[in-house]
DNA sequence: TGCCAACTAGACCGACCGGTCTATAGAATC
DNA sequence: GATTCTATAGACCGGTCGGTCTAGTTGGCA
């Protein structure tokens, strides 16, 4: 899918400043003006290598957050042990990014997946595709950590909620305080169940 | 603050256009005049009750959201004996909402909440008191179900967190299996909590 | 060297954005 | 009955939106 001509160096300053601006304004916050003044580019590259507009750029944005999330995601697992500190840290590097930036820099699937509305069928489908990988690799983790198929696609789900409804509440509060307070709860929870589990031997 | 004169009710239809767009579109997503059309309003009037504009009439359709969201949910509590089966019908009826929309109504403090910047101080501030809010009283509640308070606080957290993250998720996957899931290992998860320290007389 | 494609560059456009302004209708006050 | 205040009504405005179009530039290849 990747041309490799070139110049890729345009198309992927475009995409980075959509990634960016969907972190920090969503879809509709950000402007095509904006965009290009913030990949120092002309107006024609962008419809030159996105035919499609601002809505294809915000696919092919999509579609990159996705895959770097994936591939991130999949070095922490191999970093770490047990599978429950590795989301302990997925969570708390979240964090930190959002208070690095001031409490701008949310996740950049959330807002225009909140956005999007039943006719943007292609970004809804780019913003499924992401989410439901991102559940995959940590319900495998979670199943690699010995639990049953699934619990561990039940847990992925709620590690993801977690994950984002923590970022969106800290945002707004301008405070990590809340995103804490979820990570700790979520985690202390899931220890307590697969202790549970070990010791009653998973019966529900 | 509410004015009480003669016609209070071009104003309330403003508020709730407002409050069902920022379910479905979101705030950057709505023009002014889709918000007259389906309060069948001419623009003047938006002007005369909200001299803000658009953002003032944001500010109050998310107090608007806070005050039923808080009320709504102080019933379901009086209503249900257990405070951890109030908070599963509370997912579900959310669900409910969603999938009976055809997955386009999710909450209407998710949307604004992701899109504002850190510039729009006045909204963030509204919309951090109604998460406040909504976190204090489930706290509330599950302090009375025996939970030590900052246990409470971290719970009420999580809960709200994976609430928003559900119904993020949900929506763009068109389907409530997400956020089946999520609340299947939530609840779960605090049941089983619930149980251990019941059971190990609280020792963390 | 001439050619062709990929790419860069930005002027230009109609539509729509949020917001202001003036005019009017209706109720309340004197 | 005149006046005043609140509410309705919509024409109007400058600015910005996303998008199109044409012109130049560059690099690879015959």
């Amino acid at each position: 899918m990747t041309k490799e001509t070139a110049s890729t160096g345009t198309r992927d300053r475009l995409i980075a400043a959509m990634v960016d601006a969907l972190r920090n304004k969503g879809y509709h916050g950000v402007g095509i003006s904006d965009l290009l003044a913030s990949a120092q580019t002309p107006k024609g590259v962008l419809y030159h290598h996105f035919p499609g507009g601002k809505s294809e750029l915000a696919i092919k944005a999509i579609e990159a957050v996705a895959e770097q999330l994936g591939s991130s995601l999949e070095k922490l697992i191999q970093r770490t042990a047990d599978p429950v500190d590795a989301m302990t840290l997925w969570m708390g590097s979240a964090q930190k990014m959002l208070e690095k930036s001031n409490f701008q820099a949310g996740c950049p699937l959330a807002t225009i997946a909140l956005e999007s509305t039943g006719e943007d069928a292609e970004i809804r489908a780019a913003l499924n595709n992401a989410f439901a990988l991102l559940r995959a690799k940590i319900s495998q983790v979670l199943g690699v950590g010995g639990m049953s198929d699934p619990a561990a696609r039940a847990t992925a789900s709620l590690i993801v909620s977690a994950y984002e409804g923590a970022l969106l509440q800290s945002r707004v509060a301008e405070s990590g305080d809340i995103m804490r307070e979820t990570t700790e709860a979520l985690i202390g929870l899931i220890r307590a169940g697969l202790l549970k589990h070990a010791v009653a031997g998973g019966r529900t």
